[in-house]
DNA sequence: GTCAACAGAATTGTTGACACTTTAGTTCAC
DNA sequence: GTGAACTAAAGTGTCAACAATTCTGTTGAC
């Protein structure tokens, strides 16, 4: 056999290792129960089996792998109720990120979200362009998080994201949630733009709730 | 100089050292500041370096500790800002929390802490018995954790408690806190029993706001 | 053919030594 | 005396070798 040559990653360092873990393992690159080898690991990053053992500590603590004494790392199963877990805990979390935001910026510096969230948006998901409409999505919850200024909030958040990113994409593209969702996030902007906090949150909560019920309506073809 | 003897742990091994340094931070046996050092603390629990290094990761990853490359660990500080964020954030889980046990269980399982909470309490409050209310607080808090039946919850409650315990206990000793608290928290009691759970939820986070009013108000007593 | 026992390989767990950085103390010029 | 430069000590960061465990493939009895 040919020694094998894995692709080069993008970056090498121990700084690296950690942040592309986590990415991997969000995007199921690395997918759930995908065992991971100290030793490769530390080759393709070109860093210490120390070091991997290290990351794959905090990953551990994240609740993103599972280790088992002396037989090695994997990236951790979520069964539905664990999702479900995480979707209650979110729907507070979101919401309080939301009306935290509103609180503490002044109305007009949602009026580029608002437009964002109107025509193009619209077109966005006519065309069926999902990449597009994620990033979007994205951008106005970084915003949102950052307006909110609560750093214990943006940590859970995190946390809360790795474990159920890919989940999220999967709903994304279930028939006619775009859609909905959109209407529902124009719904959060319109109180945000307003500076309706508390209208804002309870719209947000609502829009969660919509899709943990996509998710329980499709849950076998999601999961 | 006499070899030191360090006071010997309760229980040896790598599996009490993570925990017992928890409890000493939460307890601020080791404040706020303290430094850390590796050799000590691996001596002390009979464990190597290695083990004492992969604890620290751990306490970082929950924000417990803070590391300074080549100069060490020290018990990280809570600035007032810090507290009021987890405050916020506390609000709204502990809120969810009450809510999802009082859905979870039938009524009568909190017969037992209604009447705990009656005059047991009330007595317990006039006597100026501090260990005693926060030890039945504790488990006012841990059954109403259990009943809700969401580990993701329990685990950022956990971690929020890790770090903010020494404040609850120094706010509870406020002058007229205790007698306060005791009302809110047989006011939520109360709902629990009639199994109303979005009124214990709201009661809840009355709750919290009021403890935070307190913060608020005497936080130079406090910090 | 099936299964148990065994041997070798692969993988994880642990330890100790060593290099590097910071801190504290000392010396010495002025 | 004061402060800069140097030295020694203490502490952290890193790594590679070694030990222990699990996994895998093979053999052989029935």
């Amino acid at each position: 056999m040919v020694k094998s040559r894995p692709a080069p990653p993008r970056a090498h360092g121990a700084a690296a290792l950690l942040p592309a873990l986590r990415e991997r393992i969000a995007r199921h690159a690395l997918p759930p129960g995908a065992k991971l080898l100290e030793n490769d690991l530390a080759r393709e990053f070109g860093v210490s089996r120390a070091k991997v053992r290290d990351a794959f500590g905090a990953l551990e603590q994240r609740g993103l792998i599972r280790r088992i004494p002396n037989r090695g790392a994997e990236v951790a199963r979520l069964d539905l109720s664990q999702v479900f877990d995480i979707y209650a805990v979110r729907e507070m979390l979101e919401g309080l990120c939301v009306r935290l935001a509103v609180q503490r910026v002044k109305p007009q510096a949602w009026q580029d979200l608002v437009q964002l969230f109107g025509r193009p948006m619209e077109a966005i998901v006519k065309r069926g362009e999902f990449e597009a409409y994620i990033a979007n999505l994205d951008r106005l919850r970084s915003r949102t998080l950052e307006a909110a200024g609560n750093a214990v909030l943006a940590d859970m958040l995190d946390s809360i994201n790795d474990k159920t990113l890919e989940i999220q994409r999967r709903i994304i593209i279930l028939p006619g949630r775009a859609a909905e969702g959109l209407q529902q996030h124009r719904a959060v902007l319109a109180a945000m733009r307003k500076g309706d906090a508390l209208k804002a949150e309870e719209l947000r909560r609502v829009n969660l709730r919509s899709s943990r019920e996509y998710l329980e309506r499709f849950q076998n073809f999601v999961l």
